[in-house]
This record gives structure tokens, sequence and C-alpha cells, in this order.
DNA sequence: AACTCAACCGGACCGCGGTCCGTTTATTCC
DNA sequence: GGAATAAACGGACCGCGGTCCGGTTGAGTT
């Protein structure tokens, strides 16, 4: 079960020569070390290169982007995370009731925006990137699939974009943070959404 | 009522010296002229600066960032959003319920979307100032108030967040470019939203 | 072991948004 | 009109993400 989720998630790297593939083990270890020591925003693509003692160019071509770079170093707990919904124990896991699992889906995101913010923010990267992550395309499915568990009738694609609009990590943080809202009540008002939804006789 | 349009949307630059003034006309000229010309992504702020004969401090100094300065730009399409759905016709204005409002709300807004797209998002901007635009923060209010008027209960300013993020510029337009889901069916989305979230009894 | 070649490497380079600061200018007060 | 001063000006400058390309190197082939 390993196995699929990682074909989900993480591209394997088919056939990557040997220098290829330790350069790759370096940068993530110095992005790791910079994000530790310093925070997300001190994660340059200058000073991981510099930090993992190897040419700018090299990073980038690992690695396309800084978005992609952090999604990276997210990788593995996007993968535990998938795991836990996908396989996992109640309420997130399949024995579960769908809409409990929806629930229980988007406070766990919620909670992850409250540890790892500014990482899967900056993962996030702008514009184009922003919304055609793995780990997206992943929670959509999973969305549209417990709408249609639980009797959900309509549009079922645009309904789950819509519901996964809310989980923004840039809205939920700016929430959070500028509007003052405790990630409490963005819990509850994400249980309250799909509750209505999922209600609804339209 | 212009007047109280105004107050929300656009901060009248209290006393500005006549050289200022001058400027600030000089540099939303060129602007348009170079989205006109040559669409929104060569509105650099260098570009702009030489296309209005004018330093490029000038031009920060005038407006603090890119994002900013498209939302001047923006200003008066805005302005004319926010009157139509405050005091225009139905089914945007008042004389219409809250409900067909709201719907008409997220429809207007979509079909902006679908003319002015580009600039939209580029006024957006990047993180922080993304969500902090006076013009955000009237739509939310309008939301809120509209679905008040509706008799809906709960956590409305959540709950208008949570709408609100279905109409995110970025989103819209990449679900409707990437994605290849017509401006039609997310409208149709954003009307089914509506109606699930109103009509549900929670 | 020598050969070949695609893959990889490094760092100079680019354009961007944004900042800084020495110089200029509109306004106000006498 | 002239002096004083706060405001505005402009362009050099910075750090960033991302690109380019000439030199290098690992991995199969004979």
């Amino acid at each position: 079960m390993a196995d699929s989720s990682r074909q989900l998630l993480s591209a394997p790297v088919p056939s990557e020569r040997a220098d290829a593939a330790r350069n790759r083990a370096l940068i993530l270890d110095a992005a790791w070390r910079l994000v530790r020591t310093s925070g997300v925003d001190a994660v340059t693509m200058d000073a991981v290169a510099r930090e993992a003692g190897v040419g700018k160019g090299t990073v980038f071509r690992r690695f396309t982007s800084r978005a992609q770079l952090m999604q990276s170093l997210l990788n593995a707990s996007e993968l535990d995370f998938q795991q836990q919904f996908l396989f996992g124990p109640p309420p997130l896991g399949p024995e579960a009731d769908p809409i409990t699992r929806l629930i229980a889906f988007g406070r766990a995101r919620i909670d992850l925006l409250a540890t790892q913010g500014d990482l899967l923010r900056a993962a996030d990267g702008t514009s184009t990137s922003r919304y055609s992550a793995p780990a997206r395309a992943a929670s959509h499915l999973h969305i549209t699939v417990l709408l249609r568990a639980a009797g959900v009738e309509g549009d079922l694609p645009v309904l789950s974009f819509n519901l996964l609009a809310s989980l923004d990590s840039a809205l939920v943080l700016h929430e959070n943070r500028a509007q003052l809202i405790s990630m409490e009540r963005l819990a509850a008002g994400w249980e309250d959404l799909v509750r209505r939804v999922a209600s609804a006789t339209v």
C-alpha cells in the first residue's frame, strides 16, 4: 500500500546517475538544515546551493523551482498524511462514514497548517504551480470520492474544488494570523460548510 | 452614493503636491498603455517608469507595490462593480432577495474574471497583500450581510470567507484554463454551493 | 584500457520587485 | 522676492528566482 500512494505522490526518479543522486540528497539535507536553523524564508536557492556545496545550476537541475524543492521537503509528511486518510484508522480512514472522514480530512489539513504552515505555503509557490501539485490532485480526488460515497449529487468535481478552496494554505494562514481567527474556529467553519453541503437537497 | 463607495474602496489621497499628483496620473496612464499594447505581464515597474518618463523610485513612492498599482488600475471597474451590487438594479442590487443577489454576485465576479482575469490576478499579487485588498473586504462584508439577510445562521464571517475562497481569481482562472472547466460551469458551481449553504439546516 | 556521449556540473548572467539616499523642487512663512 | 523645509525625485543598488552554456564526468561499449 505504500507503493500505491508513492505512485500518486512522489515521482520515483527513474534512473539517475550516481553523482546526481548524491547531489539530490545533499541538496535536500541542506534545505532541511536551513529550514530548521533559520526558517523557511532563509531557504533561498543560493543559500541552499552554498550550504550543499554545489552550484546553483545543479539545484535547479534537480528541482525545477523553489516551490518544487519545498514540495520535495514535504513529501514525507504529505505521504504520511495521504496514508492516514487512505488507509489509516477512523475518523480519517476508510472505516468511518464519508462525511465524518471529510470533516476529519479538513480538520487534519488545518492542524497540519498550524504546525507546518509556512513550509506548506512556500510549497504552494506562485500562480501556476500552485494548483497543479500532485498532493492537491490527491486531495481533490479524495473529496470527490467521499462526496459521492455520501450520496451527494451534482457537479462533484467543481463542488470539490470549491470546498478545497477553503483549505488553501495561504488563505487559512492569513485568516488565522491577520484576521486573528483561531484554527479551532476555522476547523469548525470547515465542518459547518461540509455539513451544509452534504445535508442540502438542491 | 458615489461618495460612500468611494470611501470604501479608494483612498482619496488627502493632500498631494502638484508634481506628485501629476506623476501619479502619468504613471497610471503609462500602465494602462502597457496593458493595452503588450498585456499585463509586460507591466513591469521598470517599464512603467520608462513609459511614464519618470524614475523607478517615483513609481514606488506613488504605489507601494506592483500589486497595488494594479489595484489602482482596477479601481474604476471595482468601484463600478461595487456600485452595481450596492445600488444597482436586480438581480445584483438591493431589490432582489438575498440569495438571488448572492448568486448574482458570484456570477458577476466570474464574468469579470473572464474578461479582466489576468489583470485581477496581477492585482491579487503574492502572499500577504493578496487577502488584504479593500475590494476583498468589501466583498466579504457583502456576502456576510446577504447571508444574514437570508436568515442563514452560524459563524457568518468564517462561512463568508469560505464562500469567497471559491471566487479567488487565480483559482478560478486555473480551473478554467488548466482544468478546462468552462466559466459557465464554474458559475453554476457557485450557484449550487450557495443554494446548498443557504438551504441547509445545520 | 581507451573511447564515446549523454548526462551532469558550476557559476556568470538576466530581469524582476523593491530599497536607499544624495539631489531637486513645490510650498509656506516672513 | 527670498529663505527654510518637508516632500518628492531618480537611478544606482540589492537579493531573489530562474536561465544558459562551456567544461567535466560517470557509465556503458568494444
